[in-house]
DNA sequence: CCCCAGGCGGTTG
DNA sequence: CAACCGCCTGGG
């Protein structure tokens, strides 16, 4: 176990990036200390006197990449400064970061997040660990292990009852299968441009503009994605002009999505 | 009882 | 094209 200093708190604020809905397995104690696993590593993540660390056993470089560390958020986010509103977002927003999170688990995140409010899907996400994931003790706390696209594609839809995703198991299923057939290699829509990952996502059923969108965005750091929710949508239409186009924003409108989102959600 | 919650897909006009 | 509706489930 060894404890690193991942940031300042000025560049990365925990309680911002966990709670802007980009995410659904970081959870704080009572003391605002956040535990989550990442890929086998549990972790435990903290601020202290204006830095940020964190206790894992992940190897060296894991964290920075998690967290996107390489890129400057307070550089990128000086266009929006010149955008009515999103000024007063990107001001209230900053410290947040877009996570580079797993692919498949952001994939099979968003599908479970449509139509869903965040304690219900949290609630779905969790029992999905804990049923078919890997179990870590650590931190006196028990962890699970996101469970990998081929162990899910085994599954019959029965077996997903005891998630009480309604609706949504078929598709989850389905992206399943997908995935560990090779079907939908994410690794390859990771590396290719937004438009093309976007498209091939779409192709799968249950998967439309939105939570293709997020998984785009989310799932493979491609920045320039946009995601309309009922939130965002309400914001363009009470915020920004009527001929507002969000590509204006340009390669990182994503974190601009992620600053209005915060800001409307307070 | 009703309505809604970070949608999607299919049908209708 | 837009508008509408059913869908699982849980909470207000």
């Amino acid at each position: 176990m060894e404890t690193i200093k991942i940031a300042t708190s000025r560049e990365l604020n925990i309680v911002k990036t966990f709670e802007c809905g980009q995410c659904f397995r970081w959870n704080a104690d009572e003391d605002g200390i956040y535990y989550g696993i990442v890929k086998e590593y549990p972790a435990k993540i903290w601020t202290d006197n204006s830095d940020v660390f964190i206790e894992s056993n992940a190897p060296a470089g894991f964290w920075h990449e998690y967290f996107d560390m390489s890129l400057d958020y307070e550089k990128i986010s000086q266009p929006f400064l010149n955008v009515p509103y999103l000024d007063e977002c990107t001001q209230d927003g900053m410290g947040i970061r877009i996570l580079n999170q797993e692919p498949w688990e952001a994939l099979c995140s968003f599908i479970i997040s449509q139509c869903n409010n965040i304690k219900r899907i949290k609630g779905i996400v969790e029992r999905l660990c804990k049923e078919f994931g890997e179990e870590k003790n650590e931190f006196g706390k028990t962890f699970y292990t996101f469970p990998s696209a081929k162990s899910i594609a085994e599954l019959k839809e029965s077996d997903l009852e005891c998630l009480r995703a309604g609706y949504r198991s078929p598709y989850i299923l389905n992206a399943a299968k997908a995935v560990s057939s090779g079907e939908l290699n994410l690794n390859e829509l990771k590396a290719c441009d937004y438009l093309s990952a976007k498209t091939e996502l779409l192709k799968l059923n249950g998967i439309g503009e939105k939570v293709a969108n997020c998984v785009v965005l989310f799932g493979l750091h491609h920045m320039e994605a946009f995601p309309v929710d009922v939130w965002i949508k309400r914001a363009l239409n009470e915020h920004f002009p009527k001929d507002f186009k969000h590509d204006t924003l340009g390669e990182y409108a994503g974190l601009a999505q992620q600053y209005i989102f915060y800001h409307m959600r307070g």
